[in-house]
DNA sequence: TGCCGAATCGTTACCGGAATCGGTCGGTCA
DNA sequence: TGACCGACCGATTCCGGTAACGATTCGGCA
């Protein structure tokens, strides 16, 4: 028997149903869409629900058999400099795709990262998309593919976003860009522009991106024939103090860089607040560049020339991989960077 | 007679009582937490558990009358200058009273908006909170009580954050911050300096939190004994294209201000830009002070004296308040702001 | 007139937990 | 020694949908 509405309770179908005269399953029908209903039968059960104010319990449908209809994104703090950019992209497709977006954090810390993807296990997350970070790269790969393969069992699929993929045979869809060739391309930019003693500031120990980035700016070199002076590649964090700090002690020590090539914008901008408190001009005696193009590059003075990394389809990409997989799409997608020439660098005055 | 696990499946409640030789109920208790259960008993179904794998389906959990545990986050945009940080806020007090966090974006149209808050009430949030962005505020109020009174019939609270009040007798939970506060100070601290002609740049028509900042304006105005100039007072956007377009226009028609208050530290970026442009010295010719202090006002050169906004405890705000409501809490809460000193305003020189 | 298949709609059986209810068992207290 | 209490556990029912299958109606056509 139909279960009569009582007053206090939010309706349902069956109450929809007792209203419009029909079974709960023609409504679900209406609602569905995907199936013939007589007009004259769909307009009655429309106006029910209208009448009623009816909305289905997302939970019960999910329950039943239906998918969550939901992607979960877990990143490491929402307030880095481009995370919001991935974090909008991976809306929008989400929205796009009738989706809707859970949003966790981490702090970058491993432990918080596990008790987050159980949590995500728990809600049966279509797809579960882990966002940068740093990692220390010994436990990282098996934490991953153990993460791939739980998420796996649970009905999810794992997505790893600007993230090394974990190796083969793991249950997981990776989408990354392509760090090295940025960085070769403004290596190259600079050797082109004359430059020879090309520092790197910000290379973080134990961290895949500055690893490729750092092969790039050596491919460069070798193809301009050029040979990599190690004492200018200097070790340090992706933030404003490590890139300044690491600037004056490149400066104490020696101080015939032409150009320095920051690991992020971040960097740059303490490379360009250093250079500054020594009197040091930019672009004119020092060029300098970055990584990222996060908005600030923009912003700072002189405006940083640095190469783009696409976040916001980094996000969309991660959405769309991890909900439509097949045979003929890939697992693994790799997208492409491009440098943004603006006022930081020169051609090198002789 | 309990479900034996077939394969393929995902193990259920039943498959851990069929293996931990229980009920179902007895594990439902020993996942709980809050009835006793033997030592014995407690340890045989947690070793099953570990065994299968199992994880709880959180949607069959909601569906069978427990909460959600689940907070939605609705903003016009990730990537505005402070929503990250106000989705921090959010993000983090949900993590600590163990909710999840939706998000959902609106891009600023209130037809979407609708449509988000339909989803969201599909989801069962426990709270829903919307997050600032411009108001037509002549249909504002009715929309707002309108979302209110449909959220709360499907169980969830709504939460207006850094948006007017919708009124009494709304079901709504509101945190605001001190907008005149805020522009009253800032204010005061310019007329303290001996500034007597204050341009405020950036008025925005129609939009609550310029009324607001413009009353504070005035008010201290009034206090000081100083007439205000209506001239002084500029229209515009919350972009930095409009601070620079309504400064040129500003000393075009009159260079007489001595202090420019912007309405938001982006518009006080184009400030600066439109002043350097004129060869006019900030602090020394002219102070800039902004409102909002997001991480771009200690970049900015000088260095931006601005009203410090706290966005990321009015998300922290919001949930406290939308999870523990009771008689003694209030519905409403209007956190403190304060001017933060930088480098972008000096007293009147004479 | 009678058969057949398409269009519609209902029935039944879950989905995976939580809560209610009731019952057993060991021990305390008068 | 018997009433009583609290710890402990299981059967049952319900939550609000969906999938699979069955039933019914009706027009077309032989």
């Amino acid at each position: 028997m139909p279960r009569r509405s009582e007053p206090g309770k939010r309706p349902t179908l069956a109450d929809v149903a007792e209203r419009a005269g029909v079974s709960a399953m023609t409504v679900s029908r209406v609602i569905a869409g995907n199936y013939p209903v007589a007009p004259p039968t769909r307009s009655k059960v429309l106006r029910a629900m209208r009448d009623l104010d009816y909305v289905v319990n997302a939970h019960a449908r999910a329950l039943a058999g239906a998918t969550t209809k939901t992607v979960a994104l877990v990143l490491d703090d929402a307030t880095g400099p481009f995370f919001a950019f991935i974090a909008r992209g991976v809306e929008q497709q989400a929205a796009s795709e009738g989706r809707l977006c859970l949003l966790c954090t981490t702090h970058g810390d491993p432990e918080r990262e596990l008790a987050v993807v159980e949590l995500l296990r728990e809600q049966r997350a279509e797809a579960v998309i882990l966002v940068g970070g740093a990692q220390d790269t010994d436990t990282y790969t098996e934490r991953m593919a153990s993460f791939a393969r739980a998420l796996d069992k649970s009905g999810s699929r794992l997505v790893l976003c600007g993230r090394p993929s974990p190796g083969p045979d793991v249950p997981a869809t990776v989408v990354e860009y392509d760090n090295e060739g940025g960085a070769y391309a403004m290596t190259a930019y600079l050797l082109a522009n004359g430059h020879r003693r090309i520092a790197y500031v910000g290379r973080e120990p134990g961290l895949s991106t500055t690893d490729e980035r750092v092969r790039g700016y050596r491919r460069a070199h070798a193809d301009h024939g050029v040979a990599v002076d190690e004492g200018l590649i200097r070790p340090g964090t992706f933030t404003r103090e490590s890139g300044a700090a690491a600037t004056e002690a490149l400066w104490d020590e020696r101080g015939d860089a032409t150009a320095v090539f920051a690991a992020t914008d971040m960097v740059a901008a303490g490379v360009l607040k250093a250079l500054r408190g020594r009197g040091v001009r930019v672009p004119e005696d020092v060029s300098v560049v970055g990584f990222d193009d996060i908005p600030l590059a923009s912003d700072l003075t002189p405006a940083l020339t640095t190469v783009h990394v696409p976040h916001e389809q980094l996000g969309r990409e991660a959405v769309r991989l991890a909900l439509h997989r097949g045979p003929d799409l890939d697992d693994r997608v790799v997208l492409g960077t491009h440098i943004v020439v603006r006022d930081s660098a020169a051609p090198l005055r002789p």
